[in-house]
DNA sequence: ATCATAAGTGACATCGTGTCATTTGTCAAT
DNA sequence: ATTGACAAATGACACGATGTCACTTATGAT
């Protein structure tokens, strides 16, 4: 979390320093970003940073977090547009990072993240769906979900169905930009897997 | 790839090299391992490494690969026991990893590459399942498979599947190091979603 | 014994990090 | 308006890591 002083920053020169951050993750990979590319490009000095933010990673997860509440309320629409069949609400997501990304400034930022994407930086993301501190979405969205079709008994269930489709929704994010597919070849593989994750991966008897 | 003067040197000094380098993985991620403390431990000089590798990465990964090769033996073994199932072979895999690693010294180096599991990380790991140089262990595998009770029709799906299954097994692998969970409780959640793999998520009609 | 080629060495230039003593700015109380 | 107390800003600095390179040493064929 970035300290007090940082909130307490005009919001232009926080707007400065976020873009000028947000341009070197888009440049490099967390772990290779350097500071001082930041402080030179937001014009601030060295010291300043260290008064806002821990450390790169600090940043790095505020802007991240940014991002992910955007993703987040676009799922939720997408949850009732779809009745709460989280499949087609999941997919949606799925297209709007695919074909959203590759061309937007942003989408060096996404690339950067995904191709290096440790756990700490998966669970970020994740919070599309479980709870920001100030309000509780996974129950929010837990409510929303249309269960009547779904294979669960309890919420146990629910959870790591959740938590199997979005692993799998990223990993195809990631292969995206690892392999460099287009997006017709990502969107075929990532149709099939989907398909075998609703039909079952062992026969029906 | 290590250079061929790696290839070159006498077995004793190899091992003492790796067993530095495997000293150093283990105590932080390969991004904030020191090449400084491997020449260290290892009492050669700096330039010496240089000579042997590119950097830090390319020593890491050939250990990463070296560790994947045992971890593939003994996964063709689980397929033959259990007579092609793959259920039953990548659960067996799952739980030798799960048991094996949290007393071993090599613990620590896996839990370190688990929790800042890359695509370049996962993709080494997945080597467990498909082509290394030599041989060609994908096509080895797939013949092994047992696929009467697997709802598939064709190999890209049986690849799918096979995506899939692993991509839930890494997960799992890596929330017991980053949540710390226990043995049961991580084989309990990986239980639940290999139930649900199987059945599929969608209600049978 | 000679020489060419391969391997080994460590000092060095460069860059990045996080800290800290010091300066500058802000604002309430007098 | 002046003071004083607190918050914010600054940049020089100590430290540590990386990759290179000119030089030394070893090896092995002739």
């Amino acid at each position: 979390m970035p300290k007090q002083t940082f909130f307490n920053l005009p919001e232009s020169k926080r707007q400065t320093l976020i873009q000028a951050a947000q341009k070197e993750f888009s440049r490099v990979p967390v772990y290779q970003a350097s500071i001082s590319n930041i402080v030179k490009s937001a014009e601030i000095a060295r010291g300043s940073f260290y008064q806002y933010f821990e450390d790169k990673e600090d940043i790095f997860f505020f802007i991240l977090e940014e991002r992910t509440k955007e993703i987040q309320t676009n799922f939720m629409l997408s949850l009732k547009k779809y009745d709460g069949d989280i499949f087609d609400a999941i997919t949606e997501m799925f297209q709007l990072l695919i074909k959203g990304l590759p061309n937007q400034e942003k989408g060096k930022f996404y690339k950067n993240a995904f191709l290096h994407m440790t756990h700490k930086i998966e669970s970020s993301f994740s919070m599309i769906f479980s709870n920001n501190e100030e309000e509780n979405n996974l129950e929010e969205i837990s409510k929303l979900i249309n269960r009547e079709c779904l294979n669960i008994t309890n919420d146990r269930e629910l959870y790591h169905m959740m938590q199997i489709l979005t692993t799998v929704m990223f990993r195809n994010l990631v292969e995206r930009f690892a392999k460099e597919l287009t997006q017709e070849e990502v969107i075929a593989s990532y149709t099939i897997e989907m398909k075998l994750l609703k039909e079952g991966l062992y026969k029906r008897v």
